[in-house]
DNA sequence: CGGGATATGTTATACTATATCAACCCCCTT
DNA sequence: AAGGGGGTTGATATAGTATAACATATCCCG
């Protein structure tokens, strides 16, 4: 399973996803506007996750709206689309590394560097899962976010 | 596994989780001061998430501070204790169902009615921590938050 | 051409969280 | 008893995250 922390030839990746996103929009009917490629582009090349703000200051810098609402409306659409994920132990944003699967998706986040990997959780099928059906909870989504050290970091300490 | 759904007798279980924290403060050399006292017990009356601000609400109406960070120091006295967990999803704050355990909380929200439910994640057994060993990612804290409807919620609908 | 649905612009504001420095208190030591 | 240090609380200000509400624009379709 890819989680993101090895290297990885990162030159054309962006334009791939970007164009199987603009399919997969074409299929669905979605509507892919020069806002919200904008913004799947720079979270792409950015490659971490973005707070809403900082993701602001890139789209005003390609002149594509300076005011919150821009990004946040940006963001609902990527992340309902499945084109990127929030983590919500950081309040951020990040491409989804899985784009098209249908996935239930789990990060891990390096406290030192802030770099995050994107695994499958398939929680749901799991003890938690288990213990939710026992429960009589029914489960819609899941927030799965482990946080430590990536490899580099902990080869510097 | 209790997850907190059930009905149960919450007459007493205050009292004894306020003094199972004042016994595990006394043998720790923890501070138990009344602000954090407090705010644990009005976490266990209310028995949900809180957000900071409305904890800050009831610890003003008892007379125990009135700005953000009387709360938010309390907050991280308790998290940092084992009192309280926070719920990313829902920037709030719940009393800890299993005080005393060590272990990494998993929790079940509604979105309905926003109750929140307590399993034990055991996260870093299983698949995930298998591939963050893979891929050499050490795990230190886990976030595990499936939202989704609970029984009672599903009754009504 | 009109009308509805969708998207964006704009202003204002709500909600969440922390930095900073001052005051206090308790215990311990001298 | 004086002094000092660590930890806690008080208080002010501000940073960071997110949304409400309404106006405007665009596009497709009938």
């Amino acid at each position: 399973m890819a989680l993101g922390f090895e290297q990885h030839d990162h030159s054309d990746c962006i334009a791939t996803t970007l164009a199987r996103a603009e399919a997969h929009c074409k299929t669905a009917g979605l509507n892919f506007t020069p806002v919200r490629r904008k913004a799947l582009e720079i979270l792409l090349q950015e490659h971490r996750a973005l707070g809403a703000y900082d993701l602001l200051t890139h789209l005003a810098d390609a002149g594509l709206g300076n005011q919150p609402p821009v990004v946040y409306r940006a963001l609902d659409f990527l992340v309902n689309a499945g084109f990127a994920h929030k983590i919500e132990r950081l309040n951020a944003y990040i491409a989804c590394a899985h784009l098209g699967a249908d996935h239930a998706p789990a990060f891990l986040i390096c406290r030192n560097c802030n770099a995050v990997g994107e695994a499958d959780a398939e929680l749901a099928k799991g003890r938690l899962g288990d213990a939710a059906r026992a429960a009589g909870f029914t489960i819609e989504r899941t927030v799965v976010e482990a946080e430590g050290l990536c490899p580099s970091c902990q080869d510097a300490a």
